[in-house]
DNA sequence: TTACTATATTCCATAAACAGAATATATAAA
DNA sequence: TTTATATATTCTGTTTATGGAATATAGTAA
């Protein structure tokens, strides 16, 4: 039960489901979401921690990157389940799609 | 996203979690989840009527008692993935199994 | 070493979630 | 009508979640 809420929690708010379809892409550095959410990066650190806790996200450090991932191993016996189910969520809204458009830029103009 | 949100929220609770679990099973009157559950009523009432509101649940008139069920039907896009992902959770967890106990003591000795 | 940069952590103020007491509503029975 | 019962709503105090400023940490470069 407290297994299933830290990431049923994790994925209840809106910016962390946004970091999460940014992730759905790509594997990518928190200046990168930090530029595409238009939220400090402290606020990106404390939201990434919690989707990192909740075992949906990995991370690996480069230097002074870190870049970040959705977990497809099994860390969980749920990530599976709401990785495929966030996979299908989400994929027609406006803000996602923004901030995916907005991360295109960056990649490309960087 | 302000939908699923609505939806993610709503699981994201102990109790309601609890409760969803208990209507998998029964359609069932809002005093025997007080009892199973053990909480005060009005409690109980703001937690199914926050499931209502995500479309979880249906809730149905029959004199004095209001019973609730699992809405099965696709009021939202997402309560089948959602019911059908609960169905597979929970199920060996001991405060739930201990709800559906003391649900069944309810239902027998009364 | 110092300076710089990317990320994480701490602290604080505000907002949202929660439980329960008190109250309101609605239906049934006397 | 009055009384009783099941449920819903309002109110209040407490806890938790959130964002940002300030600070800390860690790695890189000069």
């Amino acid at each position: 039960m407290r297994e299933l809420l830290i990431i049923l929690k994790a994925i209840s708010n809106p910016v962390r489901l946004r970091i999460m379809k940014l992730l759905e892409n790509d594997e990518l550095c928190v200046c990168y979401i930090v530029k595409a959410i238009g939220l400090k990066q402290p606020t990106i650190s404390k939201h990434l921690n919690i989707l990192k806790n909740a075992g949906l996200v990995r991370d690996r450090k480069e230097g002074l990157w870190v870049y970040y991932k959705l977990s497809k191993e099994n860390i969980n016996k749920y990530n599976v389940v709401t990785n495929n189910f966030l996979t299908k969520c989400l994929n027609d809204d406006q803000l996602i799609l923004n901030d995916k458009k907005r991360l295109n830029n960056i990649k490309c103009c960087n």
